[in-house]
DNA sequence: GATGAATGAGCTTTCATTCAT
DNA sequence: AATGAATGAAAGCTCATTCAT
């Protein structure tokens, strides 16, 4: 059916054009689909956009989740989060260009409040991750989860940023290790 | 003059707006000046734009760097740096608003670059800080300082971004706190 | 088709008020189409000027040509073409306003430069025909056959132009006589 | 003081531009004056492009006037008069130009009724020496004196407009010649 | 289901002109 | 006599959206 082919051209057209700058017409294009058809499949721009970002989220979230299931120790289960966040800003960048740098202001309202309770959930879940471990094994700081999970989420889309635009600089291991060390010990050596 | 009226009007505008909702119409409007006085005073939308943020990058680092000088331990920098921050991200939210979220695709390109050039320098000038560190007191991790610095603002920026959606709920000092405690020392407790 | 009635209404208004002063809002009106209508069929003002006088010339040089295949002797020739001008220059008018006043400059410099090659095309043709005349019957003075048509298309324009703003003082027969005489034989009696 | 100043950078603009595209801040720059000054010594663009024009054909025709004073031939004044416009069409090119290809449509009325009849009165000078040939010397032949003058207004004005795009190819000389020749002459050989 | 010609509101930009100095 | 900051009307163009087929 038409409605994959447009999804799959409207995540590579926004994430290359940004929202403003993406037109119709070119997704039209890349869709190889006439543009009526476009308006035929989603009631307009901003709904189409909409379905794209939740699409991404929910498919994110449930691989995230089908991960976490089983009963690994929470250092573990913040390692795996971290590689699949890694993942996510560097392989599914498309997706994650639009989902983070696309959320500002300059949206349709409505659109804008959906996407970030969208953003607010995934949030939550990782806030939910982090939480558990301090009930458990009292092993986390002190932190308020939600904090914590922002600045988590924070930190890798940075590091990750910065990775892309100087790739020949660093080896994805030495990413994956900085970012690791960097979230879960900060940046001071405890030796005193 | 006309120029700085603009100026102020633009950052705002720019900021509730995004950038291409942003119309030189609603600009004018603000600064109350005619529309042709945005052309007087600048060569277009793009470069008003481009002028604004320049402007801020290089009054906040010159802040930072007066702060700095004196010849204080690398902890208390740090802290001071990650106040600073604070403060550009709550209290002058319309710029960073402008600097962190708007810097996307969608833009002229040589806009585009220019602002990715002046957000290098700033992380170069966090990573300068790090590095001195690293080589002076043999207190930092290994890092990467580069990798680092983008982590730190990231950290920063999204620990912000969620508090001020949620102000109700936190204190500015548990903010400060937890962002300088995430940064310092990261997630987990060194106990055992 | 919209195609037709916007180009129609094109060369009205382009030669009414000039390229420049020709505004796209009034061949939107004249044509009965919205002005999105214009950008639809044409990528811009500057091209659908191009394709008004590509097509013009075009015709005219058909019609032409079409007149002279059959082999009458060059006199006669000379005489049908001065009566195809005379009716480019008098009856077409709107069409030849454009494309022999509106080249000038303070055009686009690549329809400009199309628009040179399309006059050249025409006057490369009228030389062809004189050169034949020169070749097959020795009829023809000594002229470089290129700088003869640029002399003929010349005479021809500004006379039916002082005809057109005086056309109470001439009949056309007067003109077509005066045109031809002018041509052919030059001012002065060969009496002596 | 600054009204040369500006008109001679006025006609080069206008002339480098067009009418339409030639802006006054350009005009103001070239003459290295402020904008202002221009509405000090003129009353606006439209009249700063007639006081040229009007200046302009002055000049020309009390040059020509001047050398035809002397009682000489017919054949001798035309010769004097092809040579004068030649050097009005190829050296004073930049006048020219405006004065010849720039009075189309798409111009002040006023302004274009003021050029048309000094546009006029130029032809009507010409005529004026035919009709003076064509009395005293029965040597012309039956022309309207004034469709023939404009007549030979194009003729020369074409040829060296072509003559001009291809310098390569022809010296000024025969320019002259053939242009002299096709005036006085016409195309045919009057053999038979 | 799908099309694509047509729309029109809204945008950036240009530029002749004014006027306080 | 000269200035130049400021103006605002008018222009070209984009693009999400509609609708008859």
């Amino acid at each position: 059916m038409s409605k994959g082919k447009i999804m799959l051209a409207a995540v590579e057209v926004f994430s290359e054009n940004g929202y403003h700058r993406a037109s119709m017409d070119e997704i039209a294009l890349r869709a190889q689909v006439a543009k009526g058809t476009l308006y035929y499949n989603f009631p307009g721009k901003s709904q189409l956009f909409k379905a794209i970002v939740k699409e991404g989220f929910e498919k994110v979230m449930v691989r995230i989740q089908a991960d976490l299931t089983a009963p690994i120790p929470l250092k573990e289960k913040i390692l795996l989060t971290v590689r699949h966040h890694l993942h996510l800003f560097l392989d599914a960048r498309h997706f994650s260009h639009i989902a983070f740098n696309e959320l500002s202001n300059g949206i349709e309202q409505d659109v804008l409040d959906e996407l970030n309770t969208l953003k607010q959930r995934h949030l939550a879940f990782l806030a939910g991750i982090l939480e558990e471990g301090k009930c458990e094994e009292r092993y986390l700081r002190d932190f308020d989860a939600n904090l914590a999970a922002a600045g988590i989420i924070g930190t890798l889309q940075h590091m990750c940023q910065y990775y892309l635009s100087h790739q020949d600089r660093y080896a994805r291991e030495e990413l994956e290790r900085d970012a690791f060390m960097m979230i879960s010990e900060g940046l001071f050596n405890k030796v005193e």
